[in-house]
DNA sequence: TAATATAATTAACAATGTTAATTTTACCAA
DNA sequence: TTGGTAAAATTAACATTGTTAATTATATTA
């Protein structure tokens, strides 16, 4: 019966693709089982022989999106030099496909998730994401003694809450209100952890 | 016609001591109109005669939660010694107040208001209550030549930024996992930015 | 006390997530 | 090719949201 798992891979497929459409365009609002459903092709109940509910689709799109991201980031920081200045490179393309993608932030860090604690695979990608993007380049400065192993662990941190932190001031509050001085602030706060 | 005045006050009280309630309790979750009706002791509908939508109602909550936690933290650090101290001592207190009421940090950083421009006062109340809150430490840090005015604020941002981002990651995403290790956490990385 | 204005409630609507009942489709043996 | 059965998809239905309209109850005033 292996017809039967590859059709079910690709109805799942279908929906997942649709609520990654809706996702980067019209961002969490607009995510709807009857819209992501409609979008698919397919009646809203048949949603549900394929996901537990909607969060469960939803939560499957994290992967897809981490992978899109990882991709962008290696292509726009590819000849940055190595150790701190590539971080600080990857970091501010980090801030910049969230900018692009404010669903995406939504999902990754507004959307409530401990309703399953089954979601704790995830919850874990999600937070370790940004150090896993910067992680060569902390092994490089540590192995270079640019840094120690507890001096990065710190800064690795930092760099995580405060990207945090800038994105949710700028993306859900408006602070500060052109992208211009986000970038301006956003740089100015990454230098001051990475010096 | 004052007695008017009086009682349409007096009636919009009955329904933000509701939300209040609900929101310390039970958080954003557990708020509808029905809900706050109910514990206010009216009927759904008896909410709209006096506010517009149910945002406007809970956003009317927000300075009344400010004052409460501006209280808090005078009467907990009130015997700080003046200065850096100080300010560190009000951003510990601040967070413990977040962690204390979730609700009220989901109100004030997760949930979205920029539907109307109108509430852009409150928005800005929300994004500059920790400045306030520091201000006269601040004051008394540039006074006494320990820091220069475009340091502080730098800092000042910084803090903003990195309390958002510390409560984000512990009250939504469960990091980390244990009071006493974000605790930890948050001042380390409180006296990083503030050293 | 009767007429009118005001306030409060119930009814109703559209949209949400989810499950049950029903219809359609796919498959396989006769 | 045709019936019968299993699987998948759809429609119906329900409970819960926010919000508005229609209706009822309450106050005010002449």
């Amino acid at each position: 019966m292996k017809n039967k798992e590859i059709q079910e891979e690709r109805m799942r497929g279908y929906f997942i693709d649709a609520t990654k459409e809706l996702l980067k365009g019209e961002g969490l609002k607009s995510i709807s089982v009857r819209n992501i459903a409609d979008r698919a092709g397919y009646s809203y109940a048949t949603l549900y022989n394929y996901f537990k509910d909607i969060k469960d689709l939803v939560f499957e799109c994290v992967k897809d999106f981490q992978d899109e991201c990882t991709d962008y980031i290696q292509s726009e920081t590819a000849q940055s030099s190595r150790g701190i200045a590539k971080i600080e490179a990857i970091t501010e393309t980090y801030l910049k496909y969230f900018v692009q993608y404010p669903g995406i932030f939504e999902l990754f860090f507004l959307e409530c998730l401990f309703d399953l604690s089954e979601k704790q695979t995830t919850v874990e990608m999600i937070n370790s994401f940004l150090d896993r993007l910067c992680s060569n380049e902390w092994n490089y400065c540590i192995q270079e003694n640019l840094i120690t192993i507890e001096e990065s662990e710190t800064k690795k941190s930092a760099l995580q809450i405060t990207t945090a932190g800038l994105l949710l001031f700028y993306l859900n509050r408006r602070h500060p209100d052109s992208y211009m001085e986000f970038l301006t602030l956003a740089r100015k706060q990454v230098r001051r952890i990475l010096m």
